[in-house]
DNA sequence: ATAGGGTTAG
């Protein structure tokens, strides 16, 4: 890391106060060293012009290669415009040539700004270049239409995919449905199933990933007749059927029906699998019940069944919502000390997330530390979680301060860490913090969140009641440019 | 990135 941030160096101000920047190759013997995706990150975010970092870019001696420019686009993931900005002018670069990968998350960045314009204009590129679309570049821009609250263009643009050259196979329909899925339009997915039946001849996954959706929205008869219907057609249900259904049952508050599937399975001699002990776990411990949870882990292991890194975590979140911290802690001790699998990112926020509830900031901010030690670095979310917790408990000076030290480098904050903060500056009934909210707004728009009408509303009462009238319209305007619903107000 | 388990909002 520190080797790659002495390897930039800003020149100073030259002319009318333009900055220059340079990305220097340090020689070290063997060739020269490349900078590091965290110094070009750095770089994009600082310039202020569009020729700083072309300039920088092309001619900074930088190799480039697919992996270093999709570390880039991961790092810039939470400052849509300038990770655009950044794909965009490489896409000039006289010799490099963007992989589909890198095209990947640019669209994926694009759609999820609602720029649709750019993310079709990089499937164009794409097929000019010859290396692409393929149907991956469809489900990633289908699922952000879906997320979006736009399913029917996810249909249309998956079903346009022959016309890019494209197959139009199962599976790619398969991708379809559990996009439509995830985003809990099971009708829609439902109905396309029925409708294309003929065309692509469902597969078990296909029944499978109805049957999840049914079970997303608490509707286990549904899933149930589902996979019904997928034996009367002459089709297996597989262990993720199963799997499938158990977790739906769980999900639904079905604590007997769960068990007694639980016991059917076993009844029937299903190979019961981690997944389904770590359903198990998971569970019943949300139920409340976290004897059942460790019985069902010891009866894991006694079974033979290796748990893995989501079973420990799916057994901390337990401990921790319904047991005590400590417990948790324990459990996270003894996974460190047996190695059987190692704590990763999820581990962390939940033990991190178990201490900020107990108020043990001091100890959450401890494991912070100690993530390193497994080769981690906090990640927004956890962030997040300690942000939340110091703004909860009063504290909204140490908040701003773990929000300023994502700000000075490795960690974008996202749409959540924007709504904990603004929220947060309305609880001291300060004038000065709602200037600072104000100013958060601004930022996050700049970095292509869209905030929600309540957020700007709230906002703009807190400015209009504290004096600050100019502030106001300044954002008013800027609320019109988002497309957000301008809301009656006095002036 | 064709399906099932583990962060997230009370």
């Amino acid at each position: 890391m520190g080797k790659g941030s002495k390897m930039l160096e800003k020149c100073g101000k030259v002319g009318r106060g333009r900055k220059y920047y340079r990305l220097a190759g340090a020689s070290n013997g063997e060739g020269v060293e490349q900078p590091s995706d965290g110094s070009i990150a750095k770089l994009v975010l600082e310039s202020e012009w569009a020729v700083e970092v072309e300039e920088a870019l092309w001619k900074g001696r930088i190799e480039w290669k697919a992996e270093l420019v999709n570390k880039v686009l991961k790092r810039l993931w939470n400052h849509g415009p300038k990770a655009l900005q950044f794909f965009k002018h490489l896409d000039r670069h006289p010799t490099y040539i963007h992989s589909p990968s890198s095209f990947h998350h640019a669209i994926d960045i694009a759609a999820r700004m609602h720029d649709y314009n750019s993310a079709w204009a990089f499937f164009s590129r794409m097929r000019s270049l010859r290396c692409g679309p393929s149907p991956k570049s469809f489900a990633i821009l289908a699922e952000r239409y879906a997320s979006n609250g736009k399913p029917h263009r996810a249909v249309r643009a998956f079903l346009s995919m022959h016309l890019h050259g494209c197959p139009q196979d199962l599976h790619s329909f398969n991708t379809l449905l559990d996009i439509l899925c995830k985003s809990h339009r099971v009708d829609m997915a439902h109905h396309l199933f029925k409708t294309l039946f003929s065309r692509f001849k469902p597969d078990a996954v296909s029944y499978n990933i109805i049957a999840n959706g049914y079970c997303l929205l608490k509707r286990t008869p549904l899933a149930l007749q589902v996979l019904k219907e997928m034996v009367h057609r002459g089709i297996q249900p597989t262990l993720v059927s199963y799997n499938t259904l158990l977790k739906g049952y769980f999900r639904s508050n079905q604590i007997k029906d769960a068990w007694a599937f639980y016991l059917e399975m076993q009844k029937r001699k299903c190979q019961i699998d981690v997944v389904t002990y770590t359903t198990m776990i998971h569970g019943f411990g949300v139920a409340g019940d976290v004897k059942k949870s460790r019985r069902v882990f010891h009866e894991m292991v006694k079974e033979g069944v290796v748990p893995s890194v989501a079973t420990y975590n799916a057994l901390i979140q337990v401990l921790c919502k319904k047991d005590t911290v400590e417990n948790a802690v324990l459990v996270f001790e003894d996974m460190v000390t047996e190695g059987v699998c190692l704590p990763n990112l999820v581990t962390y926020n939940l033990v991190i997330r178990g201490l900020c509830h107990v108020g043990d900031m001091e100890r959450a901010l401890g494991f912070m530390g100690r993530m390193e030690e497994h080769g981690l670095r906090p990640s927004v979310q956890t962030y997040n979680v300690v942000i939340r917790y110091f703004c909860d408990a009063g504290e909204i000076e140490k908040g701003l301060d773990m929000f300023g030290k994502m700000g000075d480098g490795s960690c974008l904050p996202n749409l959540d860490t924007y709504n904990v903060l603004i929220s947060a500056m309305f609880m001291r009934k300060k004038s000065e913090d709602l200037v600072v909210a104000g100013k958060l707004l601004i930022e996050m728009v700049d970095r292509g969140f869209l905030p929600r009408k309540f957020t700007f509303n709230r906002v703009l009462d807190g400015l209009v009641i504290t004096g600050n009238q100019e502030f106001a319209k300044e954002i008013l305007r800027m609320q019109s440019r988002c497309g957000r619903i301008v809301r009656r107000l006095k002036l």
